[in-house]
DNA sequence: TGGTTTGTATTGCATAATGCAAATATGCCT
DNA sequence: AGGCATATTTGCATTATGCAATACAAACCA
Protein backbone atom coordinates (compact mmCIF):
# COMPACT_ATOMS: atom_id res chain seq x y z
CA UNK A 1 0.00 0.00 0.00
CA UNK A 2 0.82 4.01 -0.27
CA UNK A 3 2.75 5.39 2.20
CA UNK A 4 1.78 8.82 3.78
CA UNK A 5 0.09 11.55 2.11
CA UNK A 6 3.39 13.41 0.65
CA UNK A 7 2.38 16.98 1.60
CA UNK A 8 0.33 18.14 -1.30
CA UNK A 9 2.20 20.39 -2.55
CA UNK A 10 0.22 24.12 -3.54
CA UNK A 11 3.24 26.61 -2.73
CA UNK A 12 4.74 25.17 -6.21
CA UNK A 13 5.78 28.66 -7.89
CA UNK A 14 4.65 28.44 -12.01
CA UNK A 15 7.06 27.40 -13.45
CA UNK A 16 7.80 29.47 -16.89
CA UNK A 17 7.76 26.21 -18.78
CA UNK A 18 11.89 26.18 -19.81
CA UNK A 19 12.20 24.30 -23.18
CA UNK A 20 10.36 20.79 -23.26
CA UNK A 21 13.44 19.75 -25.07
CA UNK A 22 15.84 19.78 -21.71
CA UNK A 23 13.06 17.78 -19.36
CA UNK A 24 12.74 15.53 -22.47
CA UNK A 25 16.68 14.88 -22.43
CA UNK A 26 16.57 14.17 -18.48
CA UNK A 27 13.92 12.13 -18.82
CA UNK A 28 15.37 10.11 -21.32
CA UNK A 29 18.53 10.60 -19.54
CA UNK A 30 17.05 9.18 -16.30
CA UNK A 31 15.58 6.12 -18.22
CA UNK A 32 18.75 5.00 -19.15
CA UNK A 33 20.33 5.65 -15.75
CA UNK A 34 17.77 3.18 -13.69
CA UNK A 35 17.82 0.85 -16.52
CA UNK A 36 22.10 0.52 -15.84
CA UNK A 37 21.41 0.60 -12.13
CA UNK A 38 18.56 -1.96 -12.11
CA UNK A 39 21.12 -4.62 -14.07
CA UNK A 40 23.83 -3.69 -12.37
CA UNK A 41 22.04 -4.99 -9.21
CA UNK A 42 20.99 -7.79 -11.12
CA UNK A 43 24.41 -9.19 -12.57
CA UNK A 44 25.25 -9.18 -8.69
CA UNK A 45 22.22 -9.70 -6.40
CA UNK A 46 20.58 -13.01 -7.43
CA UNK A 47 19.65 -13.24 -4.00
CA UNK A 48 18.95 -10.07 -3.07
CA UNK A 49 15.98 -8.11 -3.46
CA UNK A 50 16.31 -3.91 -4.08
CA UNK A 51 15.09 -3.13 -0.68
CA UNK A 52 17.87 -5.59 0.56
CA UNK A 53 20.13 -4.22 -0.94
CA UNK A 54 19.47 -0.63 -0.18
CA UNK A 55 19.71 -1.35 3.34
CA UNK A 56 23.03 -2.88 2.75
CA UNK A 57 24.48 0.20 0.87
CA UNK A 58 22.85 2.75 4.00
CA UNK A 59 24.69 0.36 6.55
CA UNK A 60 27.93 0.96 4.53
CA UNK A 61 27.62 3.95 3.82
CA UNK A 62 26.47 5.42 7.10
CA UNK A 63 27.74 2.92 9.56
CA UNK A 64 25.84 0.87 12.30
CA UNK A 65 22.45 2.09 13.51
CA UNK A 66 19.51 1.15 15.09
CA UNK A 67 16.32 -0.40 13.44
CA UNK A 68 14.06 3.07 13.48
CA UNK A 69 17.51 5.25 12.06
CA UNK A 70 17.55 2.69 9.70
CA UNK A 71 14.16 3.02 8.58
CA UNK A 72 14.06 6.59 8.18
CA UNK A 73 17.04 6.03 6.02
CA UNK A 74 14.92 3.68 3.49
CA UNK A 75 11.44 5.38 3.91
CA UNK A 76 9.88 2.99 5.78
CA UNK A 77 8.71 2.28 9.14
CA UNK A 78 10.18 0.45 12.09
CA UNK A 79 8.33 -2.60 11.49
CA UNK A 80 9.37 -3.06 8.07
CA UNK A 81 12.94 -2.53 8.32
CA UNK A 82 12.47 -4.91 11.57
CA UNK A 83 11.42 -7.99 9.20
CA UNK A 84 14.19 -6.95 6.78
CA UNK A 85 16.80 -7.05 9.22
CA UNK A 86 15.51 -10.26 10.47
CA UNK A 87 15.90 -11.94 7.09
CA UNK A 88 19.32 -10.30 6.15
CA UNK A 89 20.47 -11.39 9.35
CA UNK A 90 19.59 -14.80 8.81
CA UNK A 91 21.04 -14.43 5.25
CA UNK A 92 24.32 -13.99 6.98
CA UNK A 93 24.42 -9.96 5.84
CA UNK A 94 24.73 -8.16 8.88
CA UNK A 95 23.86 -8.28 12.54
CA UNK A 96 22.75 -7.33 15.74
CA UNK A 97 24.46 -6.46 18.71
CA UNK A 98 22.56 -4.55 22.04
CA UNK A 99 24.13 -1.04 22.17
CA UNK A 100 25.93 -0.62 25.68
CA UNK A 101 24.94 2.83 26.09
CA UNK A 102 21.37 2.36 25.64
CA UNK A 103 19.46 -0.97 26.52
CA UNK A 104 16.67 -0.26 24.05
CA UNK A 105 18.12 -0.13 20.86
CA UNK A 106 20.35 -2.79 19.41
CA UNK A 107 23.03 -1.79 16.59
CA UNK A 108 22.72 -3.00 13.21
CA UNK A 109 26.35 -4.28 11.57
CA UNK A 110 27.19 -5.30 8.03
CA UNK A 111 28.69 -8.15 8.25
CA UNK A 112 32.04 -9.14 5.84
CA UNK A 113 29.72 -11.11 3.80
CA UNK A 114 27.45 -7.98 3.58
CA UNK A 115 30.05 -5.32 3.15
CA UNK A 116 31.77 -7.74 0.07
CA UNK A 117 28.58 -7.45 -1.72
CA UNK A 118 28.06 -4.22 -1.58
CA UNK A 119 31.43 -3.66 -2.71
CA UNK A 120 31.06 -5.98 -5.78
CA UNK A 121 27.28 -4.14 -7.01
CA UNK A 122 28.59 -0.75 -6.47
CA UNK A 123 31.72 -1.79 -8.55
CA UNK A 124 29.78 -2.92 -11.19
CA UNK A 125 27.72 -0.26 -11.40
CA UNK A 126 30.54 2.46 -11.84
CA UNK A 127 32.03 -0.12 -14.35
CA UNK A 128 29.07 0.60 -16.40
CA UNK A 129 28.65 3.87 -16.21
CA UNK A 130 32.07 4.06 -17.27
CA UNK A 131 31.72 1.95 -19.79
CA UNK A 132 28.74 4.44 -21.64
CA UNK A 133 30.90 7.38 -20.78
CA UNK A 134 34.04 6.11 -22.41
CA UNK A 135 31.61 5.00 -25.50
CA UNK A 136 31.31 9.21 -25.71
CA UNK A 137 33.12 11.54 -27.58
CA UNK A 138 35.61 12.77 -25.25
CA UNK A 139 35.18 16.14 -26.36
CA UNK A 140 31.73 15.92 -24.69
CA UNK A 141 33.11 14.19 -21.48
CA UNK A 142 33.54 17.56 -19.41
CA UNK A 143 30.77 18.88 -20.58
CA UNK A 144 28.74 16.07 -19.25
CA UNK A 145 30.34 16.58 -16.36
CA UNK A 146 29.94 20.39 -15.45
CA UNK A 147 26.18 19.91 -16.68
CA UNK A 148 25.23 17.44 -14.68
CA UNK A 149 26.87 19.12 -11.51
CA UNK A 150 24.90 22.33 -12.38
CA UNK A 151 21.95 19.94 -12.32
CA UNK A 152 22.43 18.47 -9.57
CA UNK A 153 22.78 21.72 -7.43
CA UNK A 154 19.91 23.11 -8.77
CA UNK A 155 18.26 19.79 -7.74
CA UNK A 156 19.34 20.10 -4.13
CA UNK A 157 17.89 22.45 -2.64
CA UNK A 158 14.34 21.29 -2.59
CA UNK A 159 15.97 17.67 -2.08
CA UNK A 160 17.44 18.59 1.30
CA UNK A 161 13.94 19.99 2.47
CA UNK A 162 10.93 17.07 0.82
CA UNK A 163 13.40 14.40 0.74
CA UNK A 164 15.94 14.74 3.28
CA UNK A 165 17.86 12.01 4.46
CA UNK A 166 16.12 9.39 2.39
CA UNK A 167 19.07 7.39 1.10
CA UNK A 168 18.23 6.00 -2.80
CA UNK A 169 20.27 3.39 -2.77
CA UNK A 170 20.72 3.08 -6.36
CA UNK B 1 36.39 2.90 -7.44
CA UNK B 2 38.85 2.88 -10.42
CA UNK B 3 39.54 -0.46 -11.83
CA UNK B 4 43.04 -1.64 -12.01
CA UNK B 5 44.29 -4.91 -12.19
CA UNK B 6 41.72 -6.55 -14.49
CA UNK B 7 42.60 -9.88 -13.77
CA UNK B 8 39.36 -10.96 -11.83
CA UNK B 9 37.27 -9.53 -13.99
CA UNK B 10 37.24 -10.95 -17.58
CA UNK B 11 34.25 -9.96 -18.80
CA UNK B 12 34.11 -6.64 -18.42
CA UNK B 13 35.86 -5.01 -21.23
CA UNK B 14 38.83 -2.78 -20.40
CA UNK B 15 37.75 0.67 -19.81
CA UNK B 16 40.14 3.49 -20.45
CA UNK B 17 39.32 5.11 -16.86
CA UNK B 18 37.76 8.26 -18.34
CA UNK B 19 38.04 9.74 -14.85
CA UNK B 20 36.09 8.75 -11.83
CA UNK B 21 34.84 12.38 -11.78
CA UNK B 22 32.46 11.48 -14.74
CA UNK B 23 31.05 8.10 -13.39
CA UNK B 24 30.65 10.07 -9.93
CA UNK B 25 28.96 13.41 -11.39
CA UNK B 26 26.18 10.52 -13.22
CA UNK B 27 25.79 8.61 -10.33
CA UNK B 28 25.18 11.70 -8.26
CA UNK B 29 22.65 13.26 -11.05
CA UNK B 30 21.51 9.58 -11.25
CA UNK B 31 20.03 9.84 -7.43
CA UNK B 32 18.43 12.85 -7.94
CA UNK B 33 16.32 11.81 -10.68
CA UNK B 34 15.24 9.16 -8.66
CA UNK B 35 14.09 11.12 -5.71
CA UNK B 36 12.39 13.58 -8.08
CA UNK B 37 10.38 10.78 -9.99
CA UNK B 38 9.62 9.23 -6.75
CA UNK B 39 8.27 12.33 -5.16
CA UNK B 40 6.18 13.09 -8.39
CA UNK B 41 4.74 10.12 -8.26
CA UNK B 42 3.40 9.80 -4.61
CA UNK B 43 2.00 13.42 -5.08
CA UNK B 44 -0.62 11.90 -7.38
CA UNK B 45 0.02 8.24 -6.42
CA UNK B 46 -1.90 8.32 -2.96
CA UNK B 47 -3.61 4.66 -3.53
CA UNK B 48 -1.39 3.06 -6.60
CA UNK B 49 1.76 1.05 -5.96
CA UNK B 50 4.73 1.78 -7.95
CA UNK B 51 4.48 -1.22 -10.41
CA UNK B 52 0.67 -0.42 -10.60
CA UNK B 53 1.76 3.13 -12.05
CA UNK B 54 4.32 1.49 -14.10
CA UNK B 55 1.70 -0.66 -15.65
CA UNK B 56 -0.57 2.20 -16.54
CA UNK B 57 2.13 3.75 -17.85
CA UNK B 58 2.77 0.80 -20.28
CA UNK B 59 -0.53 0.74 -21.07
CA UNK B 60 -0.91 4.39 -21.82
CA UNK B 61 2.33 4.72 -24.04
CA UNK B 62 1.96 0.85 -26.19
CA UNK B 63 -1.94 0.71 -25.97
CA UNK B 64 -4.04 -2.47 -25.27
CA UNK B 65 -2.39 -5.45 -25.10
CA UNK B 66 -2.70 -9.12 -23.30
CA UNK B 67 -1.40 -9.86 -20.44
CA UNK B 68 1.65 -12.19 -21.10
CA UNK B 69 3.05 -9.14 -23.25
CA UNK B 70 2.20 -6.45 -20.61
CA UNK B 71 4.09 -8.82 -17.89
CA UNK B 72 6.92 -8.59 -20.67
CA UNK B 73 7.09 -4.97 -20.47
CA UNK B 74 7.44 -5.27 -16.68
CA UNK B 75 9.86 -7.87 -16.54
CA UNK B 76 6.98 -9.72 -14.79
CA UNK B 77 5.69 -13.02 -15.23
CA UNK B 78 2.36 -13.58 -16.44
CA UNK B 79 0.64 -14.51 -13.28
CA UNK B 80 2.10 -11.49 -11.55
CA UNK B 81 0.55 -9.15 -14.30
CA UNK B 82 -2.14 -11.35 -14.09
CA UNK B 83 -2.86 -10.53 -10.71
CA UNK B 84 -1.94 -6.70 -10.88
CA UNK B 85 -5.08 -6.80 -13.79
CA UNK B 86 -7.14 -8.15 -11.14
CA UNK B 87 -6.50 -5.17 -8.81
CA UNK B 88 -6.42 -2.24 -11.52
CA UNK B 89 -9.50 -3.50 -13.09
CA UNK B 90 -11.10 -3.89 -9.31
CA UNK B 91 -9.25 -0.24 -8.96
CA UNK B 92 -11.41 0.95 -12.16
CA UNK B 93 -7.94 1.78 -13.67
CA UNK B 94 -8.18 -0.64 -16.77
CA UNK B 95 -10.78 -3.05 -18.48
CA UNK B 96 -10.29 -6.65 -19.67
CA UNK B 97 -11.93 -7.58 -22.77
CA UNK B 98 -12.14 -10.97 -25.00
CA UNK B 99 -10.13 -10.48 -28.13
CA UNK B 100 -12.02 -11.04 -31.07
CA UNK B 101 -9.50 -12.63 -33.43
CA UNK B 102 -7.85 -14.48 -30.97
CA UNK B 103 -10.13 -16.70 -27.93
CA UNK B 104 -6.95 -17.00 -25.95
CA UNK B 105 -6.23 -13.76 -25.19
CA UNK B 106 -7.40 -10.91 -24.03
CA UNK B 107 -7.15 -7.27 -24.28
CA UNK B 108 -5.87 -5.32 -21.07
CA UNK B 109 -7.24 -1.49 -21.91
CA UNK B 110 -6.85 1.47 -19.84
CA UNK B 111 -9.69 3.35 -18.40
CA UNK B 112 -10.74 7.16 -18.79
CA UNK B 113 -9.78 7.20 -15.22
CA UNK B 114 -6.72 5.03 -15.54
CA UNK B 115 -5.05 7.43 -18.60
CA UNK B 116 -6.19 10.78 -16.69
CA UNK B 117 -4.28 9.05 -13.26
CA UNK B 118 -0.84 8.48 -15.75
CA UNK B 119 -0.88 11.80 -17.43
CA UNK B 120 -0.83 13.67 -14.34
CA UNK B 121 1.53 12.00 -13.05
CA UNK B 122 3.69 12.26 -15.89
CA UNK B 123 2.66 16.46 -15.88
CA UNK B 124 3.58 16.31 -12.65
CA UNK B 125 7.20 15.16 -13.18
CA UNK B 126 7.66 17.04 -15.80
CA UNK B 127 6.98 20.19 -13.96
CA UNK B 128 9.78 19.23 -11.12
CA UNK B 129 12.38 18.45 -13.26
CA UNK B 130 11.64 22.02 -15.42
CA UNK B 131 11.98 23.84 -11.64
CA UNK B 132 15.46 22.51 -11.37
CA UNK B 133 16.08 23.01 -14.72
CA UNK B 134 14.77 26.30 -14.21
CA UNK B 135 17.05 26.74 -11.09
CA UNK B 136 19.90 26.24 -13.73
CA UNK B 137 22.11 29.66 -14.83
CA UNK B 138 20.45 30.09 -18.51
CA UNK B 139 23.70 29.56 -20.01
CA UNK B 140 24.11 25.65 -18.81
CA UNK B 141 20.63 24.57 -19.97
CA UNK B 142 22.01 24.09 -24.14
CA UNK B 143 25.20 22.31 -22.34
CA UNK B 144 22.93 19.88 -20.49
CA UNK B 145 20.80 19.03 -23.56
CA UNK B 146 23.64 18.22 -25.17
CA UNK B 147 25.53 16.01 -22.61
CA UNK B 148 22.64 14.17 -21.62
CA UNK B 149 21.73 13.45 -25.44
CA UNK B 150 25.36 12.15 -25.93
CA UNK B 151 25.11 10.11 -23.00
CA UNK B 152 22.04 8.42 -23.61
CA UNK B 153 23.05 7.68 -27.35
CA UNK B 154 26.24 6.35 -26.04
CA UNK B 155 24.39 4.25 -23.89
CA UNK B 156 21.28 3.19 -26.02
CA UNK B 157 23.54 0.36 -27.68
CA UNK B 158 23.89 -1.91 -24.75
CA UNK B 159 20.63 -1.10 -23.77
CA UNK B 160 19.09 -2.59 -26.52
CA UNK B 161 20.59 -5.55 -26.30
CA UNK B 162 20.43 -6.31 -22.62
CA UNK B 163 17.46 -4.60 -21.55
CA UNK B 164 15.24 -4.83 -24.50
CA UNK B 165 11.15 -3.75 -24.60
CA UNK B 166 11.66 -3.30 -20.52
CA UNK B 167 9.84 -0.26 -19.39
CA UNK B 168 11.73 1.30 -17.09
CA UNK B 169 8.14 3.46 -15.87
CA UNK B 170 10.21 6.26 -14.12
C1' DT C 1 -7.87 -35.38 -39.93
C1' DG C 2 -6.09 -36.47 -35.51
C1' DG C 3 -2.22 -36.14 -32.36
C1' DT C 4 1.50 -33.20 -30.66
C1' DT C 5 3.46 -28.90 -29.54
C1' DT C 6 3.12 -24.22 -28.25
C1' DG C 7 0.99 -20.15 -26.45
C1' DT C 8 -2.31 -17.89 -22.85
C1' DA C 9 -4.77 -17.19 -18.96
C1' DT C 10 -5.51 -18.73 -14.32
C1' DT C 11 -4.97 -20.55 -9.79
C1' DG C 12 -2.42 -22.71 -5.75
C1' DC C 13 1.54 -22.09 -2.88
C1' DA C 14 5.40 -19.64 -0.75
C1' DT C 15 8.27 -15.50 0.37
C1' DA C 16 9.26 -10.53 0.63
C1' DA C 17 7.92 -5.70 1.37
C1' DT C 18 4.92 -2.58 3.64
C1' DG C 19 1.81 -0.02 6.73
C1' DC C 20 -0.98 0.31 11.02
C1' DA C 21 -1.94 -0.75 15.65
C1' DA C 22 -0.85 -2.69 19.94
C1' DA C 23 2.21 -4.66 23.54
C1' DT C 24 6.49 -4.29 26.08
C1' DA C 25 10.79 -2.44 27.63
C1' DT C 26 13.60 1.76 28.34
C1' DG C 27 15.08 6.36 29.00
C1' DC C 28 14.01 10.89 30.77
C1' DC C 29 11.97 14.72 33.02
C1' DT C 30 9.38 16.92 36.63
C1' DA D 1 6.87 8.01 41.60
C1' DG D 2 4.36 9.30 37.47
C1' DG D 3 4.03 10.38 32.95
C1' DC D 4 5.54 10.86 28.34
C1' DA D 5 8.56 9.82 24.51
C1' DT D 6 11.33 6.28 22.17
C1' DA D 7 12.57 1.46 20.43
C1' DT D 8 11.81 -3.09 19.38
C1' DT D 9 8.54 -6.59 18.40
C1' DT D 10 4.53 -9.04 16.91
C1' DG D 11 -0.26 -9.60 14.88
C1' DC D 12 -2.90 -8.64 10.86
C1' DA D 13 -3.82 -7.31 6.08
C1' DT D 14 -2.52 -6.14 1.20
C1' DT D 15 0.53 -6.07 -2.76
C1' DA D 16 4.34 -7.89 -5.58
C1' DT D 17 6.63 -11.87 -7.30
C1' DG D 18 8.21 -16.38 -8.94
C1' DC D 19 7.35 -21.38 -9.81
C1' DA D 20 4.42 -25.20 -10.92
C1' DA D 21 0.26 -27.15 -12.52
C1' DT D 22 -4.21 -26.86 -15.01
C1' DA D 23 -7.41 -25.82 -18.79
C1' DC D 24 -8.06 -24.05 -23.34
C1' DA D 25 -7.07 -22.56 -27.90
C1' DA D 26 -4.22 -22.14 -31.94
C1' DA D 27 -0.54 -24.00 -34.75
C1' DC D 28 1.87 -27.77 -36.71
C1' DC D 29 2.83 -32.10 -38.54
C1' DA D 30 2.30 -36.64 -40.33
Amino acid sequence: MPKRAPATDDTVPPVSDPADEVVTAVLTASRLLVSVSARSLAAVEETLTLPQFRMLVVLESRGAMNISRLGEHLDVIPSTAMRMVDRLAAAGMLDRAPNPGNRREILITLTSTGRSTVRQATERRRTEIARIVAAMPRSQRAGLVKALQTFTDAGGEPLAHRNAGVDVGW
